[in-house]
RNA sequence: GGCGCCGUACCCAAGUGGUAAGGGAGAGGUCUGCAAAACCUUUAUGCAUCGGUUCGAAUCCGAUCGGCGCCUCCA
């Protein structure tokens, strides 16, 4: 049984779907003035991990995203290059499909951009107004969080108090209480863009888009909704006063969000000089997969401190388990199937699936594959490891890719290649004849061609660096 | 100031009352013509500190110290 944190409730709760097999998920995708950093990436790879996980359990998944292509730092930005936000937003757009998919992590069913939901997003603005909850102050409409008692629940602001001075209203915009928040602007500039309405003529405050898209794709409650820490206070909140103030329905039923990413001990900050994009780490030469190891290695509640060293280390990892598969796929076996290590294989399993049932723990579910890989490997070195357990074992990490997406491919390790394979019998033909001198010659041609060789009992293999 | 999270070996990290998973690094070994790689073994009488509850605590309670986050830009 899936148990999952809500923030909702402070919980561990069982997670099932509402009604049905299906589970209908929202989660808030990326503001698109620039390239994603690795906190970000972090984020939407717990949430990718959520969502394959759901998708194990046999759930069909409907899973929504938004693209915030509108927001007060992409207009600036878009004012200063002299662009509309449509052609400003598009490379960064594209960057995050690309840099999702190089992290392996899968496209939701429905991600679009908010603009285009601005028809939606006016007709609850319209409706907050009608039923009191909005109010024009300006030419903007903001939200009157006093009709709204419960407002704070998710943030449990009832027993927040706030720093003097906290809440100083540095907003340009006149409110009825400082805590409003706004719905519609009015248009500052006059290159900005700006949509007809009803109430007038502006465009969509940041938190409408969500309730906006989310409600119109999924209906009014949501079975998950899910974010990075950061977004609890206010977006969450505020998505949750706008979309109950006009259902009357719980807008979603499990809130889950993903704690944040450090580096070296702090905040990610570009003042800091520690400010990462998963292009700047590759620029750096490590591997996109060593990456989604080190975000997928440490559970998503825990803050995660993000260092290179770690880096090198789970690039390590996914060595181990590399040549564990290297292994079972370069090897002969005998066929049959020994039921000693079927069941190790058994465990394994069940450990997977217990751990991704326990709120995600992915590091749990590490640890089983890592349990799997020692037993494998002594049975493959005491020659106790048979044909069908190859293949069990194989099928399995299919379905650990499918879990965790951390299984390095293997196959292009293990191509046939016409050239290494000749300089190959080269060298065993000289070592043959104790000419090791032209071994290691042969040896380090290889070499110069990325292509390591090992002897073992069963003959020279060689693979990719 | 308020609210919340956290502090486990050299590093990362699991573990929510029954006697410390896993990975990396280090050390030793096996294999090898030599290497390299790989594989195996090994590394915390102790879980920030102090006190309490209990037959029993990393796990519960209290206090203290330290780190981080949020309190309308933020994944």
């Amino acid at each position: 049984m899936l148990k999952l944190t809500n923030t909702l409730t402070g919980n561990l709760e069982p997670f099932s779907p509402d009604n049905g097999n299906t589970v209908r998920m929202y989660t808030c995708g990326p503001t698109v003035y620039d390239f994603a950093h690795i906190g970000n990436l972090r984020t939407f790879v717990f949430e990718d991990i959520l969502r394959r996980h759901l998708r194990g359990k046999g759930w069909t998944l409907k899973h929504v995203m938004n693209i915030t292509d509108i927001d007060d730092k992409i207009i600036n930005k878009a004012i200063e290059a002299g662009q509309d936000i449509k052609t400003y937003t598009a490379p960064y757009t594209e960057a995050f499909f690309k840099d999702c998919e190089t992290l392996r992590i899968e496209r939701p069913d429905i991600v679009t951009p908010a603009t285009d939901y601005i028809p939606e997003m006016i007709d609850l603005v319209g409706r907050l107004i009608q039923s009191g909850y909005a109010y024009p102050e300006g030419e903007s409409i903001y939200y009157r969080i006093s009709r709204f008692p419960s407002y704070g629940r998710l943030s449990r602001l009832e027993k927040r108090e706030l720093k003097l001075g906290a809440r100083i209203d540095v907003d340009e915009y006149e409110k009825e209480e400082p805590r409003d928040f706004v719905l519609w602007k009015a248009p500052k500039h006059e290159k900005e863009p700006r949509w007809e309405a009803p109430f007038g003529t502006g465009r969509p405050g940041w938190h409408i888009e969500c309730s906006a898209m989310a409600m119109k794709q999924l209906g009014e409650t949501l079975d998950i909704h899910c974010g990075g820490v950061d977004n609890i206070f206010p977006h969450h909140e505020n998505e949750i006063a706008q979309s109950e103030a006009v259902t009357g329905k719980p807008f979603a039923r499990f809130w889950i969000h993903g704690e944040h990413l450090l580096v070296e001990g702090e905040k990610m900050a570009k003042s800091k000089g520690n400010f990462y994009t998963l292009r700047d780490l590759i620029d750096r030469g490590y591997d996109p997969l060593a990456i989604r190891y080190l975000l997928v290695s440490v559970p998503y509640r825990k803050q995660l401190n993000f260092t290179f060293e770690g880096l090198d280390a789970a690039r390590s990892s996914l060595d181990r388990i590399k040549e564990f598969l290297f292994r079972l796929k370069s090897s002969k076996f005998k066929p049959g199937r020994n039921p000693a290590i079927s069941a190790v294989l058994t465990t394994a399993r069940k450990q997977l699936d217990a751990a991704l049932d326990d709120d995600l723990n992915t590091a749990q579910a590490l640890a089983a594959v890592f349990g799997l890989i020692k037993e494998g490997n002594i049975a493959l070195t005491e020659d106790a490891l048979e044909e069908e357990n190859r293949s069990e074992i194989l099928q399995w990490f299919e379905v650990v890719e499918q879990r965790l997406g951390i299984v390095p491919t293997v196959e292009a390790l293990v191509q046939v290649d016409e050239k290494v394979g000749s300089l190959i019998a080269q060298r065993n033909e000289a070592r043959r004849n104790r000419d090791f001198a032209k071994a290691d010659r042969i040896r380090q041609e290889l070499l110069d061609l990325d292509v390591i060789i090992e002897d073992t009992r069963e003959g020279t293999k060689w693979r990719r660096k």
